[in-house]
DNA sequence: CTATATTTTGAGAGCTACTCTCATTTCATG
DNA sequence: CATGAAATGAGAGTAGCTCTCAAAATATAG
């Protein structure tokens, strides 16, 4: 899921040998230039650190920086999970209420994601609120995993994904997931995020506890 | 509310002579540069109209173009309405039903940004889906509307206002509030944004058509 | 292995949003 | 009118980002 933006695959080039010379050495380049970005964030902070002092850092020009990432914010975030939810969610039965299979796509990427690199999904979070670029950036980042959602909730309703409600329907669900992200990072990371994700989607499902929906 | 975020209180200088020449001189300036960007945008687009240009034809320096306002987007933007939808929110019957409170308090401020400026709520609409970094600022005014809606609610439910419950809530809403907006924006202007956000409220309170909530 | 074609990289110039400083001008007040 | 305060302008500086072009690295063919 996307409110944890990214996470890459962490596979060292040597483990996929059928790549070529020149395909494993750009995983490795970009491997390197975002290295370098999260050593130096924690460093000195985010807006301290220049595009300069990031190539400096991962050999090579800035020019090639730009070339692997459009922004300094995509250095951070960049996702990846989008099309495995997707899949993820097709494979669910189609017959299954839309928020449990909505609820056990999401544990299986927010799992994916501690699994590979918890502490990125902290760090981001954390840029999330501290950084308005970086926040802004996620919230985009955001509203493509809602467009994706969208898709897959047309499928399964055969409303039309671009209308009105499906996208109203959509994005609130990516809103109130997106706070909780942030939510989670503002209470200084206690509990579980899987968790406070689960009481978001009961929020979002049956109202507020009041009743007062 | 904030979605369509701004719209000035449209009152010339004269209007109020118990400023001072200076406040007075202020407010004129302020003017000066939005009209010299609106105009600026509509000739030549966003990207292409630089702030040399902006403080060119509202005839002041660069310099004090950002005096007034901190980034290029915020000249579009800047949103006024918050505090008005906070008052009138308060004035409603505390046994009101929430949803009927904000439904009246929306409609409200769609009514006075419409009457106010129209055709700036479109463009406004139009920046949004054009232009990134308008949208992001746009995302974020929402937020903080929706931080707004959090109090609100939480003196009627007696909830706690950055408990994670309210917090999803809220941003669920502002979520699903600034989809609409873009919706209207991306299909033309078709209909009237007041009845759109009205269909927008219903899918919030009571899940999508389907009944698949 | 060599030659050629294709990609990737680096160097550097250039643009623009945005910040900061300081002198100058403009308004307010007694 | 004189003095103090606020607003403005000029200008230098930073950093993100784009574009171009030549050099280096890699793939492919003979």
């Amino acid at each position: 899921m996307n409110p944890m933006t990214a996470a890459r695959s962490r596979l060292s080039p040597a483990d996929r040998p059928q790549l070529g010379l020149r395909e494993r050495k750009k995983i490795k380049t970009r491997e390197a230039i975002r290295d370098a970005t999260y050593a130096l964030i924690r460093e000195q902070g985010y807006d301290a650190t220049t595009i300069e002092q990031i190539a400096d850092r991962a050999e090579v020009s800035p020019s090639t920086v730009f070339r692997y990432f459009p922004t300094k914010e995509d250095i951070v975030l960049t996702d990846e999970y989008d099309p495995l939810m997707l899949e993820e969610l097709r494979a669910r039965p189609a017959d299954e209420p839309w928020m449990d299979s909505l609820r056990h796509v999401i544990h299986m990427s927010l799992d994916a994601m501690m699994a590979e690199d918890p502490d990125a999904v902290r760090m981001r979070a954390h840029l999330g609120i501290q950084v308005p670029a970086v926040r802004s950036r996620m919230v985009e980042s955001m509203s493509e995993t809602g467009r994706m959602l969208r898709g897959a909730l047309a499928e399964r309703t055969g409303l039309d994904p671009d209308g009105l409600d499906v996208r109203v329907y959509a994005m609130s669900l990516t809103g109130g997931l997106m706070e909780v992200y942030m939510h989670w990072a503002e209470t200084g990371f206690q509990g579980e995020l899987v968790d406070l994700v689960d009481r978001a989607l009961d929020v979002l499902e049956h109202g507020l506890p009041t009743g007062n929906p």
